[in-house]
DNA sequence: GTGATAACGAGAATCATTCTCACCGCAATC
DNA sequence: GATTGCGGTGAGAATGATTCTCGTTATCAC
């Protein structure tokens, strides 16, 4: 779904396959996370939004896009922005999220080996566990040169 | 150092240990953290200084000695809130935190086996590790009942 | 003590996010 | 074809946590 050559029926069957109703606004957000590799906040889509295409489309309304696109697993957040959220359309399955903190690469991590080191952590406490967020920081190797 | 009947040399001493230079509303906010079992925001340190003692602190003071005891380790910083910032008085090693989704309890998880799969994922992907966070979130045995 | 430096307090400023509300688009109904 | 219901939208105001400013004050080495 990554791919920014996503047709719009693609983004619109995506919706659909969520629960979220379509609407011009909405295809506009999600082809606009598409073409970003990494993650983008509300802010930055939001003025991309207006540049590219002229687009008018409201502030609000693409917080109120992300935030429902969030709540139906469409797209990811992340937070290691401190202060802003990130948001990102990732591959349908869990991971979690490695970024380099110089130029803010995002890689998915469907690494094996965490959920078991969870599992024995929430049992040993006594926990039902119901969320985790890990998110790995550090610098890429293009970073380091 | 969480015992709430550490004294105030204790708590100069942390400081002191730390290179941060001693002052009464640091030795206030310190203290106010040491009674508080899990974590607590800028704001409700804030108010509960205010309170207590009809200290005169202010906001900005908690929110510059806050940062200021972060940055320096003497605190940790959680980010369940969404929104805003928790902080708390823990242990001096290295931990992640497992937090009651309803009472807030805060548990230090000091888990081996987790350091590997990092060192694992960071090394595949030829990162330099510099940081990461971990937070874990379910029901305790007693909001579960 | 004295002076250099760092910390404070109060209130203003910032800035991401959310709220309000009048208006619009679309679909089902008359 | 007009009407009505309703979720979605846009613009701007409101919110609220955090940071900044600046005049004042505490700290510490000498
Ligand atoms: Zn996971
Ligand atoms: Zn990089
Ligand atoms: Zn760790
Ligand atoms: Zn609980």
């Amino acid at each position: 779904m990554k791919p920014a050559q996503a047709t719009e029926q693609d983004f619109a069957d995506l919706l659909a396959r969520h629960d979220v109703q379509v609407t011009r606004q909405r295809l506009e957000v999600l082809r606009e996370l598409a073409v970003e590799p990494n993650d983008a906040t509300a802010q930055t889509l939001w003025k991309r939004l207006r540049e590219r295409s002229g687009a008018t489309i409201g502030l609000a309304t693409v917080y109120r896009t992300l935030s429902l696109l969030s709540e139906k697993r469409v797209v990811d957040t992340l937070a290691h922005n401190e202060g802003e959220l990130c948001y990102r359309l990732c591959g349908e399955t869990h991971h979690h999220h490695l970024v380099c903190a110089n130029c803010h690469r995002v890689i998915e991590i469907d690494e094996q080996g965490l959920s078991d080191w969870l599992e024995r952590v929430f049992a040993k406490h006594d926990f039902l566990a119901t969320a985790h967020t890990v998110e790995l920081t550090g610098l890429c190797s293009d970073c380091r040169k």
